[in-house]
DNA sequence: GCCAAAGTGGTAAAAAGTGGGAGAAAATGG
DNA sequence: CCATTTTCTCCCACTTTTTACCACTTTGGC
């Protein structure tokens, strides 16, 4: 499992830099083949390749007659970029993915289970601190997994 | 599969280079023969020729009778155009193609499995946004198939 | 404080992208 | 049916981008 937040930086081509203790678990998953793409907040989604192709299965499998599958299939599939992880284990990120991201320097990558997002700097801690703000969140109305969530 | 985000530009002769990494996939399905037709959204749908072939016989084969049917085939096969490479990997875009999905010189090629599709870029950037902020995809109503994926 | 590892930026060669031009083919009009 | 003009196609040359590699700086552990 990926855990933690890193502050990162994107160098003038568009460069970050793995942080190393993420390095041998992502050269052994996939041989340092990632796949990135995008996300419904404007950040990035980065997996190893073997965990992205199982996802991509299940996105084509969706029923072609739903609006709403056509949506993600397009966004999630037609963003999605292989990336390969240089000799110092920096990844290269497309101006494409850089653009829809907001992404200029620098970044925070949040580790998430078996992926990875990454977010402008900028943008992630204004969404951050509206998450934690947020009244809604505060116990009303949420679904029977959520009351029953013991932290 | 094809997958991922690409700024093209067309020249002032309506001709587009396609992403190199595309290009040995490519020539060594259809041996570089490609075929582009519309979408309902409009954008253009480029498949490699044997990807196409297959599409064509089961368009023809839809019951004659039905009136949905019968516009799928005359948009899609009649619009259906053979494209080749020339020896920079460049296809030229007929100009009635490039009038029906707006294309004049920034575009978006977007992989979408066994085929691309081409976008006008300011095009492509407003539905995108307009799919992203859409509320109905924030959960409610969706098919069980989407219900349950995890991403 | 020193050594090792990680991070950062730059450079040069190669590849890809872009534009243009000359000849061939097609279309148009007398 | 021929002459003229326009469009198309193939090829060449130049520019920009990409990529692989290298070197230096900074950080962190011992």
């Amino acid at each position: 499992m990926f855990r933690g937040a890193s502050k990162v930086t994107l160098d003038s081509k568009g460069r970050l830099a793995v942080p190393s203790r993420y390095r041998d678990r992502l050269a052994t998953r996939g041989d340092g083949h990632l796949v990135a793409t995008v996300d419904r907040d404007y950040c990035l989604l980065i997996y190893p390749l073997p965990d992205w192709e199982e996802i991509e299965r299940k996105l084509v499998r969706l029923p072609a007659l739903n609006k709403q599958a056509r949506r993600l299939q397009r966004l999630m599939v037609g963003y999605a970029t292989e990336l390969e992880m240089d000799g110092h284990g920096r990844i290269l990120l497309s101006r494409e993915l850089r653009e829809f991201a907001g992404l200029d320097r620098q970044a925070m990558l949040i580790g998430q289970g078996n992926k990875f997002e990454l977010w402008d700097e900028d943008r992630w801690n204004t969404r951050r601190d509206e998450w934690l703000s947020d009244e809604e969140a505060d116990g009303a109305g949420l679904p029977a997994e959520l009351e029953s969530l013991s932290l």
